[in-house]
DNA sequence: ACAATTTGACCTGT
DNA sequence: ACAGGTCAAATTGT
């Protein structure tokens, strides 16, 4: 509530020192030939998401610089009250919309891709370690496969406003696109590392697939205990792509969100997403217009001993919409294991203000 | 029995 | 009216 301001040079101060501490743990691999070039890569990669986040901090700050200084009277809550049923809010969007181009403005921010390359097999979305409960599945007219919407388990409870929507991916049916919108509040488990078994997240993945798969389940659900395995060695590429809504607008590193009025708009950094995905995220910072894509090769092999720790970040994050494409599945859990050794920072006060934009 | 999922109805913005 | 999103009762699983 109060120093906003130090809030963003906290987090920018915690991005710059995890970074170190990722450096200084490659450092630390490079000289042991036991580690893996798996291991090398995955914090090159960790230590250049940090680079990443912290520039796209101070870019944002300086480019932007005004929305967020605010005591926060500025941003709405938005996103739609997930579990409000009956709020009529007919309230007046806006008379005036660009061309009704092809696709709704939709919540659109930025897409992820996460390529898992298990060889074969891996199925189901990967899960970030978080707990989702399925309240509704449609049928997109595009799409082939329905939709699947989650929201978190805590939504009544803690009053997490998180909610996820898996779609299949009508041209490959081995990604899936995950579209996160809203952020953790609830204080579960880390996502990093879903514990000795996510039952949870198996059962997720069956579910999706059933009601993905049209047609031919070819596959008995039973893989649980194989993708746990697979977990252990698995290759992940992950593909970044940003995508704006319809706005054109040039992207920043910053996300853009476009309110309702055309004029305004807020602009985003994206929070600490870092452990819940598993390269963590690395917004493209290419032109969205041509389609920016980052991809990034990510092949956690072996966190160092997880068996059991389980500590809960509650660094909730994903305060905006974030598609994550996944491809057969896969999963995070393993990489993130990587990130609890410099966790240990996590403030569990640095909640943002109110992150609302488009109202 | 409880909790999560399923599924059609309902709601809201195009 | 339609499509997408959410609710909630019924159903199923643990």
């Amino acid at each position: 509530m109060e120093n906003m301001g130090d809030w963003e040079q906290k987090n920018l101060l915690h991005e710059l020192t995890q970074g170190r501490e990722l450096a200084r743990q490659l450092q630390g691999h490079l000289s042991v030939p036991a580690s893996s070039h798996e291991t090398r890569e995955f914090l090159v990669t960790k230590i250049l998401t940090s680079y990443e986040k912290a520039l796209s901090m101070l870019q944002w700050s300086s480019s932007v610089g005004e929305p967020q200084h605010t005591g926060g009277a500025v941003l709405r809550m938005s996103e739609s009250p997930p579990s409000l049923a009956g709020s009529p809010r007919s309230e007046d969007s806006d008379p005036e919309h660009r061309d009704a181009s092809r696709k709704r403005k939709a919540v659109a921010g930025w897409t992820q891709q996460v390529r898992v390359s298990p060889g074969v097999g891996l199925e189901g979305p990967l899960d970030d370690g978080y707990s989702w409960r399925k309240y509704g599945q449609k049928d997109i007219l595009n799409a082939k496969y329905p939709r699947g919407y989650y929201r978190c388990t805590h939504r009544n409870v803690q009053g997490c406003l998180a909610t996820k929507q898996v779609q299949r991916s009508d041209e490959d049916p081995t990604v899936f696109e995950i579209t996160y919108r809203g952020r953790h509040t609830c204080a579960q488990g880390s996502h990093i590392n879903p514990p000795p078994t996510s039952p949870e997240k198996l059962e997720q993945i069956n579910n999706n697939m059933d009601g993905l798969q049209h047609h031919n389940n070819h596959q008995p659900p039973q893989n649980q205990q194989q993708s746990q395995e697979m977990l252990l060695n698995f290759q992940a590429t992950l593909k970044v792509q940003t995508e704006n809504l319809d706005t054109k607008e040039k992207a920043f590193p910053s996300f853009h969100f476009a309110s309702t009025s055309n004029t305004e708009k807020q602009v985003f950094q994206a929070p600490m997403i870092d452990s819940s995905f598993v390269g963590s995220y690395s917004p493209s910072f290419m032109s969205p217009a041509t389609s920016g894509a980052n991809y990034f090769s990510v092949s956690p092999s072996r966190m160092s001993g997880f068996g059991g720790n389980q500590q809960h970040f509650q660094s909730c994050d994903s305060e905006l919409t974030e598609i994550i494409s996944a491809a057969t599945s896969a999963t995070n859990s393993p990489t993130v294991g990587f990130d609890f050794p410099f966790g240990q920072e996590f403030d569990p006060n640095f909640t943002f203000d109110n992150t609302g934009f488009f109202s």
